[in-house]
DNA sequence: GTGATACCTGGCAGCTGG
DNA sequence: CCAGCTGCCAGGTATCAC
């Protein structure tokens, strides 16, 4: 649906509203498009326009943009989402339904936008942090290389330094199957669950602050 | 009876072609 | 500049469902 349709009826949706709420408060409406007062104010200054020169065709004219607002409405009825209680809908409920969702889909992607950052915060210290273990494991091969005595002991672990020097590129597809990252996702549980929600914060985690 | 919706009608405002 | 067209709005009325 276009999204001026869209904007057209929420427009539509707050003037009833300010409509309702004026009325309740007795006072009459000063919003731009009203007709009566409008016409009032034009009797008023002795302006007479004449009438359309075809009253039917100004009637099917009218016919039709009725007709485009039924069709704008239906459209919007597919796009937002029905609670349980769908069985009867009426134009105003409709609106407000969808002035809700649109509201709650601003929201969903705010939190979205927050998780990204979080997540690109992340993704920077884990790469820093592994450039310095690339260092450190540098160093200590070298000093093992200098002494003379160079250790065969299984038990002490190598350290493949070529294997830690990644590209840009390939350190996000590296980074989401390391063995820090099979344990968070061992120990997050439910965070993979791909609903929005604050970031799954990790036990043991450095700070990133 | 009441609320929602559709329709008719009159009127205003903006745009456009002559 | 102005008449005509078009879109929009609001009031009134009819119809329908509950």
């Amino acid at each position: 649906m276009e999204l001026n349709s869209l904007l057209i009826l929420l427009e539509a949706a707050e003037y009833l509203e300010r409509r309702d709420r004026e009325a309740e408060h007795g006072y009459a409406s000063v919003l731009p498009f009203d007709g009566d007062f409008a016409r009032k104010k034009t009797k008023a200054a002795g302006l007479v326009r004449k009438a359309p020169n075809n009253r039917s065709s100004h009637n099917e004219l009218e016919k039709h943009r009725r007709a485009k607002l039924r069709l704008y409405l239906e459209q919007l009825k597919q796009l937002v989402p029905l609670g349980p209680d769908s069985t009867r809908h009426t134009t105003l409920s409709l609106l407000k339904r969808a002035r809700m969702h649109i509201k709650k889909l601003e929201e969903q992607d705010r939190r979205a936008l927050s998780i990204k950052e979080q997540l690109q915060r992340e993704h920077r210290f884990l790469k820093r942090r592994l450039e310095q273990l690339s260092v450190q494991s540098l160093e200590r091969v070298r000093t093992d290389s200098t002494g003379s005595a160079v250790s065969t002991d299984d038990s002490e672990q190598e350290v493949d330094v070529e294997g830690m020097e990644f590209g840009p590129g390939e350190l996000d597809s590296v980074g989401s199957s390391s063995d820090v990252d099979d344990q968070y996702s061992l120990q997050s549980g439910g965070c993979s669950d791909g609903s929005y929600g604050p970031p799954c914060r990790r036990p043991g985690r450095p700070s990133l602050s």
